[in-house]
DNA sequence: CGTAGGTCGAATACTCGACCTACGGTGCGGTATT
């Protein structure tokens, strides 16, 4: 089974996969990354979806002792991969979240305890109670798998504060190797999955991001009834079946409306429908009992359909990240496919409004003062519990702490306060808890934790930014988009808007006087970045603490602002 | 940050603009209520 470094080899692998999994043959990266899990080095997967992530973890897990735990951000994509693994001979998987009553929890427990199933999927928000934490370590897995692994970066930070703690849970847990897959990361966002997961010395696996069949196209409106009545009858004339992204719940249901009395099968889909209405319009849409679904971005994760002929957007995403991520899932057969922007400058006001979140500085202190208190490393769950408050008349907590400190902080509060704390460097978390550096002033952490907040800020305003650039360039939007993700498309790629119109002249280059595409620079001001793009008159830096920047070459030329590093 | 919807006053007679306010996405888990 293993040739000489301990390691099957390709054959060996290819077999387990056929004889386990029916699968015929690896596509490319698979097999690098597969080997590297299995001789003990973490992965970074960055693979197309249809790529055969699951595949990886699935065939590592077959070779190495003990289960696996998979994280995964959705109970029904829990679900579906439940039923694709319990559907191969052999293979048990289960699953424990509050979807399951507590007896079907405890006997998944049981199953994964007794070896009985090799795969046990869980939600993040598990894995922030100690005993699900101390039951996970008890079973001592051979892989920690992070799937849909952007979700640390792109929910971490405010929505899901529980995905940045994964990486201190994973050392609880016995460190067991990490394997995260996405389909989407550019270069910070890989950075930061390596960094919060603390995958030291990883594996980096990256495919192409290129989808050669997507005719990229950006449509520029002024007023908001233009752009409406040109989304609807674009999307009137184009083959079916298709997604249209908005902004808003009340844009998705007007957008479905719209689209109903041009006499296309709509239906609107949003978190805020019951839970049947989603399920009724997820099945109508796979079984092409529908046109198009009018959704905000609930609509997606984990759906695979293949014929979907276009994606257009009636409201600009916050991030080319979430802008590439949803055009793929347009045109999966290989068949031309469409993916339209319609773009109204405006329409960033909200995705600025959304990306807004300040630092509570009471929150700071208070959990400053608690952790300050505890003498040694609490951890995460004793912390909420601690600032969780009394209740009047319960008084449980009664444990003398200094006044100011007794503010009361919801759960999730706490969580993404400590999660600053840590990013800020004031805190850190190791397996026995958090500790905060005492060193530090009150104040002095505090107005560090805040430079922290706004840097972050100032990274997510400079990713609008890029999503800005998309919608206006004049260049070439493969190129463009491309370049975003850390890859470079030698010429234009003749199936854009821009390229149809020959507006795109081939601007890129791969270099310019001392600066060098991707080479690390220095900036006066900004500190140490990277270069991201080179065109005739413009330099794109992604900086460290102050997200993407553009340049004029003209004024960084004699190396006296920006310089190579 | 931008938009929709409301109020109000002024000018006019079925209308218009200035101003104010509320609202806007993603899911887990557990708890309270039928």
């Amino acid at each position: 089974m293993r040739n000489q470094d301990g390691i099957p080899g390709p054959e060996d692998l290819r077999e387990l996969a056929r004889h386990s999994l029916g699968w015929d043959t690896f596509r490319p990266g698979q097999l690098e990354a597969i080997r590297a899990a299995v001789s003990g080095r973490d992965v970074l997967a960055v693979l197309p979806t249809g790529g055969g992530k699951s595949a990886i973890y699935q065939l590592a897990a077959l070779l190495l002792e003990g289960p696996a735990v998979v994280v995964s951000p959705l109970i029904a994509l829990q679900a579906d991969q439940l039923e694709d693994l319990n559907a191969l001979p052999g293979m048990r998987a289960v699953a424990v979240n509050s979807a399951l009553g507590e007896a079907a929890q405890a006997r998944a427990w049981e199953a994964v305890a007794a070896g009985e199933a090799k795969f046990l999927f869980l939600a993040p928000e598990q894995l922030a109670k100690d005993d699900a934490v101390e039951r996970v370590r008890a079973l001592h897995p051979s892989l920690f798998v992070v799937d849909e692994a952007h979700c640390v970066s792109a929910w971490g930070h405010d929505f899901r504060p529980d995905y940045l703690r994964l990486g201190a849970v994973r050392e609880r847990i016995g460190r067991p190797v990490a394997i995260a897959l996405t389909a989407t990361a550019s270069t910070p966002v890989r950075a930061e999955i390596l960094e919060q997961l603390r995958m030291h010395d990883a594996q980096v696996v990256v495919r192409s991001f290129d989808r050669p069949n997507l005719r990229l196209e950006v449509v520029r409106h002024h007023g908001v009834k233009a752009k409406e009545k040109a989304v609807l009858d674009q999307i009137a004339a184009l083959p079916v079946p298709g997604l249209l992204y908005v902004a808003t719940r009340a844009g998705a249901g007007k957008y479905a409306r719209g689209l109903e009395e041009r006499g296309l099968r709509a239906a609107a889909y949003h978190a805020g429908l019951p839970a049947s209405e989603r399920e009724r319009v997820h099945q109508d849409f796979l079984a092409d009992r529908l046109d198009a679904v009018v959704a905000t971005t609930a609509f997606g994760m984990g759906i695979d359909k293949p014929n979907v002929r276009f994606v257009v957007h009636a409201d600009i995403p916050g991030s080319l990240d979430s802008y590439y991520q949803e055009i793929g899932r347009a045109g999966r057969d290989g068949r031309d496919a469409v993916a339209t922007l319609h773009y109204r400058s405006e329409d960033l006001g909200l995705r600025s409004f959304f990306g807004t979140h300040h630092a509570d500085e009471d929150a700071l202190r208070a959990v400053l003062q608690v952790l300050r208190g505890a003498g040694g490393p609490l951890q995460l769950s004793a912390l909420r519990k601690r600032l969780a408050g009394n209740r009047p008349g319960g008084g449980d907590a009664g444990d003398g702490r200094p006044e100011g400190g007794a503010q009361e902080l919801p759960p999730r509060k706490v969580t993404s306060v400590a999660n600053l704390l840590e990013s800020a460097g004031i805190a850190a978390s190791g397996p026995a808890g958090i500790s905060v550096d005492a060193s530090i002033k009150v104040s002095d952490a505090v107005r560090r934790a805040v430079e922290t907040a706004e840097s972050r800020a100032r990274i997510e305003r400079s990713r609008i930014d890029m999503m800005r650039g998309y919608a206006e360039t004049d260049g070439c939007r493969r190129q463009y988009l491309l370049g975003y993700f850390g890859e470079e498309l030698a010429d234009p790629c003749g199936n854009c808007d821009n390229c149809r119109a020959g507006t795109a002249e081939d601007l890129s280059r791969a270099e310019h006087g001392a600066f060098v595409l991707h080479g690390p620079v220095v900036h006066a001001q900004w500190g140490a970045g990277v270069v991201m793009g080179i065109e005739e008159d413009r330099l794109t830096v992604l900086f460290d603490s102050e997200g993407y920047k553009t340049l004029s070459l003209p004024a960084v030329e004699d190396g006296q602002l920006l310089r190579p590093a």
